[in-house]
DNA sequence: ATTTGGTATGTTATAACATAACAATATGAA
DNA sequence: TTCATATTGTTATGTTATAACATACCAAAT
């Protein structure tokens, strides 16, 4: 069953830079982290579903005052730390991520496990692109003997729509 | 302050977390500095330099309004936009680099033009080694079209001084 | 049925990080 | 000198984040 009454303009990618089904990626969002839920025993109450639904909604990566907002709007928290346990909780549980270089959150492409992941940002239209971190920075590790426990990868530039109306 | 519980006895690399001539490592930074600045024509005022000075000093990342208390006890600047402003030229001219994960500054292990980075960060004693960034997102970008302006690319673990005392 | 323990949420207050906007001063070139 | 530009000083405010404590809720043990 689909209920695609929710078309917010401008389509783009959180997972790509394409065009997608957005309403399908938000159904299929939120059964994977159902399942991801029960699995790991923890709780998808009515506020970490509905940031992850805030988050599966937006086209962009959201500070954590802007899903406060939205929160508000709906009276399910108004107060800083409700959108950030929310978030953390996402987070932690693998369901979204956090881009340290914008402060930010974004749902994550391919929920399960807490993983590591790589981010293409785009400074012009603020779509974000989700990547496989591969290798890299682990051999570099392994080799002076640092204990990687998490590691961030963090690009930005121009994503493929933004290229061609790139002024600078 | 964020990292107090750093024990202050140890030498902590910024280059690697092997010990090293930190007063070397220091006055090797000024002078290329130096060099740097007049070949691209930009001028390394007493606030800068003593800013760069004060990151070479620090054996860990600092936060901007870590810097800005050191200023302020000399008389070089007491406000906010002082130490950011002073940050922002060396991460601009490729003398430090700022690492988002810890919202700090770092002096640049390998002074020069503006470059992209990857750390090691040991959330146990703060110790920050910078690494070269080699390929890994390049290649994903290139595939989809992305044009990669900066690289952000952080590790969190345990340095290897602490892997042995690793209570968790 | 009550107590207890765990998980989640609500709230206050404040810490920590950052920048816009404008004034004052210094520096360098015409 | 005079103008233009770069830098610094300052005020005010904006933005992001968390500590600390109170309350609500549910489920298992007494």
């Amino acid at each position: 069953m689909k209920n695609d009454a929710t078309p917010k303009t401008p389509p783009q990618a959180i997972v790509g830079f394409g065009k997608h089904d957005h309403a399908q990626c938000k159904t299929h969002g939120l059964s994977r982290a159902e399942a991801v839920c029960a699995a790991a025993k923890v709780q998808l109450t009515p506020v970490r579903r509905r940031v992850l639904e805030i988050l599966l909604e937006a086209h962009e990566a959201l500070g954590a005052y802007d899903v406060l907002a939205r929160l508000a709007k709906e009276g399910l928290g108004s107060k800083p730390p409700v959108a950030y346990r929310a978030l953390g909780f996402l987070v932690d549980n693998g369901l979204a991520h956090r881009i340290e270089k914008l402060n930010a959150y974004v749902a994550c492409a391919h929920p399960g496990e807490a993983h590591d992941a790589a981010f293409m940002i785009c400074r012009a239209c603020g779509a974000v692109a989700e990547a496989e971190p591969r290798g890299m920075m682990k051999r570099t590790a392994v080799e002076v003997g640092f204990q990687i426990e998490s590691l961030v990868i963090e690009a930005e530039g121009l994503c493929p729509d933004c290229v061609p109306k790139a002024s600078l």
